[in-house]
DNA sequence: ATCGACGGAGAACGATCGTTCTCTGCATGC
DNA sequence: GCATGCAGAGAACGATCGTTCTCCGTCGAT
């Protein structure tokens, strides 16, 4: 097995049990045998459990960044785009293995004692919110507005997914998609 | 020292600390300095740590819900009242000790392998529901609009909490407070 | 075929943690 | 004044965990 490949899968095996379990309750021994990867290895890659949770959320980012990227370019309209990205989080809360939002949980675990964790997803959580302020200014929203707009959009992205998680439903999706057109009729954003 | 000040002093030091760390960074031995509670005290009152972290956890429940209680009854209309509850949000945001819901972090790091954490967790989420529930019911609005209203109010309440304890700001308050008012206007909500 | 470098399996190590136990002192009842 | 039981301080214990090390087999080069 070469080196991309090992990585991929200790990515993938870190991922599903963090998701499962948070961190702490994960030792490497488990992470080792989910993924197959020789402790040896592990540490070859990812000096320390610390740095293998970063790339873990690193990844991840990049993953949410670029699902929702997808699920928004297959619509025309800048209203179409923010609903599309709630039934996007729907769809991501009905999968069986769905626990809530990682940056979320990872912040509430971790974010307290690691500097590096509370950056990812600070950053990430920032991502998002940017994401909803370019979609709204694509309507013509003025700046002042648009940013304010894509803060509650944001606000309400977060609730449902802080919800879902603990309730492990789906609607709150759906009750965050139905608010957003609720906002985005109030700030004209009809097409 | 008698037992009720002992076992408020242990949740009292391990509520905070649990906040500020998380609840598995967090030793046994650290409670016990921070509360000037001996050890064995601690396991008289409290048999295990999952014992004390669920006594926090409902206590906590109970702060919040009269929190919330008393912050909406010092307004007299419906919509004055739901609007107080992110007023309160934000207020709490604002204090320096805030690290985000307790609930939405324990279930994060925990959720997973702690039923009763888990359960806790969905009752506190529950009844916040629950109370918007009643308040838009007040105004006169309908079961069926006014379940889905709350429902939406609540994924608001949640984001901000989410995405404050993230990003150290009090803004996710006032744009959820900024975000409900929208609602409860498209509701008709107006008094 | 022999040597050597490498990788895997898992034991070992040191630290930490939850929990229990021991020892000591003290206060209270006779 | 003395015995008795309780409480506190902290050592001890057993388990777990992150990390490293040892041993052994394998494979490629000469």
């Amino acid at each position: 097995m070469d080196a991309a490949t090992a990585e991929a899968r200790l990515l993938d095996a870190a991922e599903t049990l963090f998701d499962e379990r948070g961190v702490q309750a994960v030792g490497m021994d488990a992470i080792r045998s989910a993924s197959g990867v020789s402790l040896k290895r592990l540490y070859q890659l990812f000096p320390s459990k610390d740095d293998l949770l970063e790339a873990v959320l690193r990844r991840r980012d990049e993953t949410v960044r670029s699902g929702i990227e997808r699920a928004t370019a297959a619509h025309e309209s800048p209203r179409e785009r923010v609903l599309a990205v709630f039934d996007h989080l729907e769809e991501w809360f009905g999968r069986d293995t769905f626990r809530g939002c990682s940056f979320i949980n990872a912040f509430g675990e971790l974010g307290g004692v690691s500097q590096g964790v509370a950056d990812i997803a600070r950053a990430n959580k920032r991502s998002l919110q940017d994401h909803f302020a370019e979609l709204v200014a694509a309507a013509g929203t003025p700046p002042g507005p648009a940013d304010r707009l894509a803060a509650q959009l944001a606000v309400l992205a977060n609730g449902a997914m802080a919800t879902a998680g603990i309730t492990g439903s789906q609607d709150p999706a759906r009750h965050a998609r139905d608010a957003a057109k609720t906002l985005l009729d109030a700030a004209d954003v009809r097409s």
